[in-house]
DNA sequence: ATTTTATTTCGATAAATATAGAAATAGAAA
DNA sequence: TTTCTATTTCTATATTTATCGAAATAAAAT
């Protein structure tokens, strides 16, 4: 298929994925903390229920903004700089 | 109110003004041909009905990403450089 | 003055989204 | 092995979104 309709669509999904404040948020966490992040932890942060956490990590994760290591039962995020490199280079330094 | 907030809510508003794939491309259009579209031209390049530019062309003149110039019934869009500069440097640049 | 052209608004609809609580899953700790 | 902790999935819901066609608006051209 079409290289440009294809990274239009890529694109589109990661604004799509970008396009909450509270995802904002998680991803500006990650930049500055140098840190991983776990799903509890986001929860007290931004005072949402586990569950839409879940939820958020789930999309940024499938569009690729994100990366999840498992320790036990905790799921730690990360940033995936590579796609960030990518498709919104400067944008992390920007934030 | 908190400017780190305002400034969460603004990217996430801009973000999903981006999360179409048809608003991309007329982002784009614009950035390539240098010149104004108007609604009945972007109806045919991207063959959607203009009610739905006129729709796409509203949020993204909303957000804040584009502005609009009048002569006589039709309207012109053009880039609204200054917000990409600030909240998106370099984005139009890697597009 | 009537018709054509460009856009917007309205009404309707189908799909996607953000949210929470409850239930399920899975591992850790006691 | 029972309990605690972390996360996900499921169910439900309210909101937002993208889309179209029809109607409304407004200016241009005839």
């Amino acid at each position: 298929m079409n290289i440009e309709i294809e990274k239009e669509n890529k694109l589109a999904e990661l604004f799509g994925a970008l396009s909450e404040p509270n995802r904002i948020r998680i991803i500006k966490i990650l930049r500055d903390s140098k840190r991983e992040l776990n799903c509890s932890e986001v929860s007290s942060l931004l005072k949402i229920a586990p569950s839409t956490v879940s939820y958020h990590f789930k999309a940024l994760r499938q569009a690729g903004l994100t990366k999840t290591r498992q320790q036990a039962q905790t799921k730690y995020l990360s940033l995936n700089v590579e796609t960030f490199a990518k498709y919104l280079p400067g944008f992390l330094d920007s934030l």
